[in-house]
DNA sequence: CGTAGACTGTTGAAATATCAACATAGTTGA
DNA sequence: TCAACTATGTTGATATTTCAACAGTCTACG
């Protein structure tokens, strides 16, 4: 059984308010120092704070860091491409009853494309087509 | 400004790990019974747990509720539509680098649409071309 | 050198979230 | 009608999260 299909609880709801902050914020940077991570919490707490985070998402093998220097640069451990599908996987179920394509027409809406309703049928029409002859 | 652009901190990152979890649910079932969602949460705790986080999220007015002959039935206090823009714009600037085009790949990608590359860069296209229009 | 500044490591206190127990009210069906 | 059942309302204990203080280490630079 693939893990696609298979609901294991995604990362993302077994974090803390916090740990999601700053894992969201690695995510987005890349990698990021300390400092950076606090410039770009909300409410940022003190730099202690954010280490004692940065602690606890180590021991949960959630992020590495490597040196740079003096300093300790902070990183998310899994792989970008993963991490992406398993997010989209779960906004597209939990948000769009599991249906891709009503998350393409919400993409194209937010993505400032003014597609007319003809271009949006056509690329369903494409989408479906593939699908089809995908599987 | 519009506040798609303005970033302020999305309601996903100021919730609780057991808020998050019971909004997902009923973002996901549309509406539920505090039984529906002890069910659904992961590591079931007792229904009075439960009802104790719906009534924090009923203060923060994130949930309403009907009645339902004798027992209430909750649901997001939010329009459908908004959470899945907010919701969106979110996952693609933490995890795309902000790009609408690279979050289609990977949702196509992640629905088990095996489109053939070119036909991806077909898409693209479209995409592109409605956007120059559009804007 | 040696001192100032910036960083990490650790600890424990304060705030918050999580949870269960108990009391109460309403509904159902014999 | 009246138990039995299933809800909700409230309260307070427990667990976790969040945070800051302080000590130690390293680097940079006068």
């Amino acid at each position: 059984m693939s893990s696609s299909v298979m609901t294991e609880t995604p990362e993302s709801a077994t974090l803390s308010r916090r740990e999601r902050q700053v894992m969201d914020i690695l995510y987005r940077c890349g990698e990021a120092t300390v400092a950076e991570i606090m410039a770009e919490l909300p409410d940022p707490p003190t730099y202690s704070a954010v280490r004692s985070v940065l602690r606890i998402l180590g021991e949960k093998s959630l992020i590495r860091y490597k040196e740079d220097g003096p300093r300790y640069v902070y990183f998310p451990a899994r792989d970008t491409e993963e991490a992406r599908d398993d997010v989209l996987a779960h906004v597209v179920r939990t948000y769009f009853a599991g249906s891709p394509e009503q998350a393409f027409t919400a993409l194209l809406r937010m993505s400032d494309v003014d597609m007319k309703d003809a271009d949006i049928q056509r690329l369903r029409d494409t989408i479906r087509r593939a699908r089809q002859r995908g599987r």
